[in-house]
DNA sequence: CGTTAGCACTCGCACGACCAGAGTGCTAAA
DNA sequence: TTTAGCACTCTGGTCGTGCGAGTGCTAACG
């Protein structure tokens, strides 16, 4: 930002006119609509020159000749970075968000979940929340509850309040007293680790250094091991995947399926997100910037969210290119720092 | 079944045969392709007035005047309930069904949803998994862990080794021995118990008891009690919705969009399978016989699958009603057995 | 020199005509 | 009862046409 590349201010009014009626209309738009309903003050055949200089410069593409123009992925970015008046949350959608989020219940997936649905539902588009999980938040601790004969309920408690819990059969029962010591020794030698740090060679010394200590089966420790790696933890949930067949570039259903295999792939959906989760404040990636062949017809506007100033996830909004940016970014923006306050209060004793 | 409505030899032979071929290809089947394809000894005109009388009894339709004939709801239901010969799922198939259920790590819900994935897969349809929760099973008991301050973890284990775990923030901070106190109380009270019994009433009953007994504030015995309601629990996993936009009969975006709907909304989805997982054996649903809107263009084929014969949960396959029943048929049955035998081993100790 | 009016030109698309192919129902003969 | 033959129907694809929207260019204008 700050830096305002050269452009004279009719050209980017035009461009604005031109992506803003393309947003609304999803149709090519000419010199002659854009004449008469944004009053530039010019005729149309100047809006057809500048409209030229700006096809020429990348900012504006042509389905095909004589037709009208639409905003090509250089015009949505300019658009977006240097043009577009955002849209502010209206009061009435503010209430509905803030009252979603409270009422949910205390539980952190569901008010995820939640938020998930009410992003897509508020935005009309596809919608995610990718649950909260701090990189930088710390382990705290371990307890390994047994169930059954075989069967332990591993629990993994890690810093400002998460909780995740897996069930594994072991191969030898084992006893509470034997259960609580292997339980203190992890808590001992992973309390206060970033659990970014937690990496797999860790837990392979770890692992080994507990068979030494226990003289436990290693199926046991194994299962026990293998639910410490976090990978699965960072669970994405979405929504609203149907509301993008309603846009008329989806009409096409093979250019529907690209996308919506997008979506039903985790690793696909996960490694898409992983580029941007990074990143403070929203990010907007247009169309192929996403680098993936599912996104090119596709934007998304996405931002993280903080406990306490610390990132814990992030949630974003996924439609076409044509998308309502000045709309979706003040929504995902709002939903972002109230879902991030909703659960500072959960998390935050 | 056992009861064989009339029908001549040939007329059967005939309504298997437009049965097949349109499964097969899609397209409406007329008489001079039966009788090239299918050899039964007549002529297209004999097999014309065979499809007529088919037509007028119901079995077949005709999409318009002089276009083949495709089975209608009617013909599939026959030619389900009395044609069609099961084809047995191939070596491979079971090899490779037997070995991802096996191989898949211990933990209950990453079993079931790999099994949807792979029914998906393997029927290129749509495919879900009622997750395992034993109507007829029993509660055992309830541990509640804390967490810090107000965060308290609840714990439910169920008969034959299942573990639901819920993290709710409490009002008010309880000390272990306040939780053990309230974890005793309500597994004393709800242990043996079969799980259909643990109505919202006696939950309602032991609440008012919990709460003059430990004078909790309500908040927090709240929040526990709430986490006993099951409804949640029957959760649906499902996969390859899809492998449905492949269908010829979704190319038309609309109809694509009704059932993808119909996964999207859990409830939708719960409703629709609540009414067949009852039923023991292989259920066969065909189009409005699920009585849902959405289903109209669909079928569904589910089976229960059992734990040392109590059920504990269905799984099935959604495709349009042109579907391969005899072969989904075979491998809906085959992979509810497998999956049954595995959580069998993995539940009893 | 920037702006505008006018005009010829280009496409895409919707519409209608047309034909080929597939399939039917009916009739009459085997 | 089955079958061959035939007239008829309907769909889907192809082709041509005209219309409308929009462009680029040129020349005139302030």
């Amino acid at each position: 930002m700050g830096f305002q590349p050269l452009m004279d201010d009719r050209k980017r009014r035009i461009l604005e006119a031109v992506t803003d009626d393309y947003i609304n209309t999803a149709e090519p738009v000419g010199s002659r609509t854009i004449a008469r309903r944004y009053n530039l003050g010019v005729s149309p055949a100047t809006i057809r020159n500048e409209m030229a200089d700006l096809e020429d410069s990348g900012y504006l593409e042509q389905p095909h000749t004589s037709a009208g123009r639409i905003p090509s992925q250089k015009g949505y970015r300019f658009y977006v970075d240097f043009i577009m008046k955002l849209k502010p949350v209206s009061d009435e959608e503010r209430k509905r968000i803030r009252r979603t989020l409270e009422q949910k219940r205390r539980e952190i997936d569901l008010t995820v979940e939640e938020t998930a649905r009410m992003l897509a539902h508020l935005s009309r588009y596809a919608a995610f929340v990718l649950s909260p999980i701090s990189r930088a938040g710390v382990f705290r601790r371990i307890e390994l509850l047994p169930v059954d004969g075989q069967t332990v309920l591993v629990i993994l408690i890690m810093d400002p309040g998460f909780v995740r819990t897996h069930l594994v059969t072991t191969e030898h029962a084992l006893t509470r007293q034997q259960l609580a010591h292997i339980a203190r020794f992890l808590s001992s030698r992973l309390a206060d680790l970033p659990l970014s740090r937690i990496a797999s060679s860790l837990l392979r010394d770890i692992k080994a250094e507990l068979e030494d200590y226990t003289n436990f089966i290693d199926a046991t420790v194994e299962a026990i091991a293998r639910s410490l790696e976090m990978r699965r933890e960072e669970q994405v949930y979405s929504d609203g995947q149907v509301n993008l067949l309603e846009q008329p570039e989806f009409q096409d259903i093979s250019k529907a399926r690209s996308v919506l295999e997008l979506f039903a792939e985790d690793e696909a959906l996960y490694s898409l997100l992983s580029g941007v989760v990074g990143d403070p404040g929203v990010t907007v990636t247009i169309g192929r910037e996403a680098g993936h062949p599912g996104m090119s017809l596709c934007s998304m506007v996405c931002a993280p969210y903080e406990v306490r100033g610390v990132p814990m996830g992030a949630l974003g909004v996924v439609g076409p290119t044509r998308m309502h940016y000045s709309r979706v970014v003040t929504l995902v923006e709002f939903v972002a720092e109230n879902l991030g306050d909703v659960l500072t209060r959960i998390l935050v004793t």
